[in-house]
DNA sequence: ATACTGCAGTAAACGTTGTTCACTGAGTGT
DNA sequence: ACACTCAGTGAACAACGTTTACTGCAGTAT
């Protein structure tokens, strides 16, 4: 990876990407994926529609980058969840329920991230690390013994049914369900510390 | 609820409705849901674009209706693979594997269904028969001491985690995830035990 | 200083989209 | 024979994503 100090005009040319790509996500956030289009997106920075396919080949592009970031600030919340101190159960928990927190308090980000399937793989990227250490976790829990594996149940597996669990939570919350519980943290917890004590030893 | 027999026209009306339906359908599998044009469904079954508007008020009326015979569609699968003779446990473990089974084999329904949010609730009643006949599945289960609540985590709060549990599985399952394991039935079943285990007696 | 070059941004146009509306023409009841 | 209803047409509308020819300024070389 050679870091070639970037040119005045390539910190300009990312300087105004990121910008439009910051825009991008507070007009998602503010309407919907739906309310974002090349022209409102334009006029709210003060541009032409066309100026910005100097920034990206296509919409689907733009949306991609927009939805790369949102993994990104979705990973680094989970992980000033997670200290490292704790034990694997602990860090699967936490990690959990700030996935949850999350999908809750940014709905529309969260439909972007997994509501649709994603055109480029830029954002799966992101993706793949999210997957990658969760599996850190739970290989580090299987080595220390304080997890256990079984036949077809092994690391990947394990990593597998906390991913499909927390992922199932935050989805059935952001579309609305379970009449009305007003808050549903301490509820996921109790399901999500089941679902961990199930390969626990 | 009066049945008053329909006319002859009211008769044509709903033909001609679900055939439009049925091949909204055919496109939304064939091309996904962004190949359904009001023209090109239109063209397919030879009328003109505005025509179709003599039978839904807009194109997100006619999508919420697709969505709706889908969710029919899911159910109705479901139903087939749960016997009552069964324990709850049974029930519970074949209904959420053919859940599951049904979100792989048509994954472009199942992205229609929960992938994206509903614009109106014809469609979310269906979503709510569902969660019903899961909850009395439980509730049954409770009832003859095969299944046991505790405190918060009482008869909703277990559907809504073998709900979670499986939309999760099935979620996944379509974003593609989970290095090359080719078939994820077995692995789901395994999963769904585990949760089925954690509140039985 | 001058001329050249590259590039950020514009304006206008293209084809397609969802939607509306004035119209037509065939069928029905009187 | 007449009027009425109503499914279906076709043209138009605004908004959309995208492309293209053009403009004018920044930086560089002479």
């Amino acid at each position: 990876m050679v870091m070639d100090k970037p040119t005045p005009q390539a910190r300009r040319l990312a300087q105004t990407r990121s910008e439009i790509i910051k825009n991008a996500r507070q007009i998602i956030v503010e309407q919907g994926i739906e309310g974002l289009s090349v022209r409102a997106l334009a006029d709210r920075i003060d541009y032409t529609a066309g100026a910005l396919y100097k920034y990206f080949d296509s919409k689907d592009d733009l949306i991609d980058a927009v939805r790369a970031e949102a993994f990104e600030r979705l990973n680094s919340f989970i992980a000033t969840r997670i200290q490292p101190t704790g034990s694997a159960a602990d860090m699967l928990l936490n990690g959990g329920l700030a996935y949850i927190e999350y999908a809750g308090q940014h709905p529309q980000e969260y439909h972007l991230m997994f509501g649709m399937e994603p055109s480029k793989a830029t954002s799966g990227e992101q993706r793949d690390i999210a997957m990658r250490s969760l599996l850190q976790i739970v290989e580090f829990g299987l080595m220390q013994g304080e997890f256990v594996a079984q036949d077809a149940y092994d690391a990947s597996a394990i990593s597998y049914h906390c991913w499909a669990t927390v992922h199932g939570i935050a989805s059935l919350q952001t579309t609305i369900l379970l009449d009305e519980r007003d808050d549903l943290l301490p509820l996921s917890r109790v399901m999500l510390q089941k679902v961990i004590d199930g390969f626990t030893a």
